[in-house]
DNA sequence: GGAATCAGGATTGTATACAATTTCAAGCCC
DNA sequence: GGGCTTGAAATTGTATACAATCCTGATTCC
């Protein structure tokens, strides 16, 4: 059994089960409800049980798997009711860092931002965006001064980034609506107009909902 | 070195590791920032490494230790400001559980906690008192109709119940003024009040903040 | 004398073997 | 015939051995 299809990667280790099997579930390659045993995976991507069980934590913290003592796990569904709940807890946290980074944020790192974005807005190079998509949400949840929050929302955009890659989400296209929420976003920071912030970001993640939304529909 | 303190529970497996750590840290044996290797834990608690990096892994979610690759855990400080942050997040996702719980709990949910409730209080047990109050936080966070939500939840209610047993924080003293607080969140439920529910749990959570604060500061 | 290098030790990452627990179905008793 | 018991297979939980990686300190070259 070797095969090299996308849920085999070449190299072994924790972090190619933990993908692995998101891509495998949102591809429709396992179903929601059904049990995987670890010796299973562990064929599967022809690597020790080892691993897997310490992929199969990660996978139950992000709410991918459910885990019972001796019993396996069993894969939970996934569909677009899923990804509104995951957008549905995101939201709520990156909102409130939104809210909490506007008092917080130094001015000059505002400024940092504005030009980083302004220059890339000119070159327009398409993966490099995706890259500032994700400082300033990272920045902004660093800057609302609780690190735990921070930390919080660091996992769901790890989450969402797996899913990005599993689903083939083409984020090109998405830039010229997203450049706009962006520039709203640090319009209102740079005031330390808080509400205006957790408004703004609150738009632009109900708008990366539905892109995301449309991504899962198309795969299927 | 078979110790019999609280560090050391008489069954090993990973539960005693998390907790042991998490006692040990709240209980001053180990100061933040200081690093735990794998060996010298697994010698503490009497196992083996395999569940002492499942442990750690736990423990690295919750956020008490940061865990860096072929580098060691670092054990995170602990004090006023990390419980602060604990409970900051914890109010954001509860409060907002209650504002969706008000929407979509059933009136006979309702009326069986509080005829539990009302029952219980007659009987001025403690100990019941205590779990009641895990009941009406579970409840409301299944009944917000967001699965993932309600296990975010479950997973601070788990950390705090967690930390409540390490600083060994009475109950009994609090139940007076959490019973008021209990019943005008069922009252606001009943009545689907949205606003109101929410606004109910979060004097609560903030009750139980400074009750939590007083807990940890006794100790030191 | 200072900085880069390299070897040795320390520590995590993985593989495998074994123990403990659970599941499930066949068999037995009523 | 139905429900309980029981035992074997399956599966997870733990222990140990080995491989890979990283940190540290002494050594050597400039």
């Amino acid at each position: 059994m070797k095969t090299n299809d996308s849920l085999s990667p070449q190299r072994a280790g924790k972090a190619h089960v933990v993908s692995g099997v998101i891509h495998g579930l949102l591809q429709g390659r396992w179903r929601g409800g059904e049990r995987l045993t670890e010796d299973a995976v562990a064929q599967i991507f022809a690597v020790s049980r080892t691993p897997v069980r310490e992929g199969m934590l990660e996978l139950a913290a992000m709410g991918m798997v459910q885990l019972r003592r001796n019993c396996g796990a069993v894969l939970q569904p996934f569909g677009p009711k899923q990804l509104s709940e995951i957008y549905a807890v995101r939201t709520l946290l990156e909102v409130e860092a939104a809210r909490l980074a506007a008092v917080h944020i130094p001015a000059s790192l505002v400024d940092t931002l504005r030009l980083d974005f302004e220059r890339l807005q000119k070159e327009k190079r398409p993966d490099e965006g995706w890259k500032f998509d994700q400082l300033l949400h990272t920045t902004i949840a660093t800057q609302s001064g609780n690190v735990r929050l921070a930390a919080e929302i660091n996992r769901y955009t790890l989450l969402v980034q797996t899913m990005r890659e599993a689903v083939g989400e083409v984020l090109s296209g998405i830039q010229s609506k997203s450049i706009k929420e962006h520039i709203e976003i640090l319009e209102c920071l740079g005031q330390r107009d808080a509400t205006g912030a957790s408004e703004a970001m609150k738009r632009h993640l109900d708008q990366a909902e539905r892109s995301a939304l449309a991504a899962v529909y198309t795969l299927q």
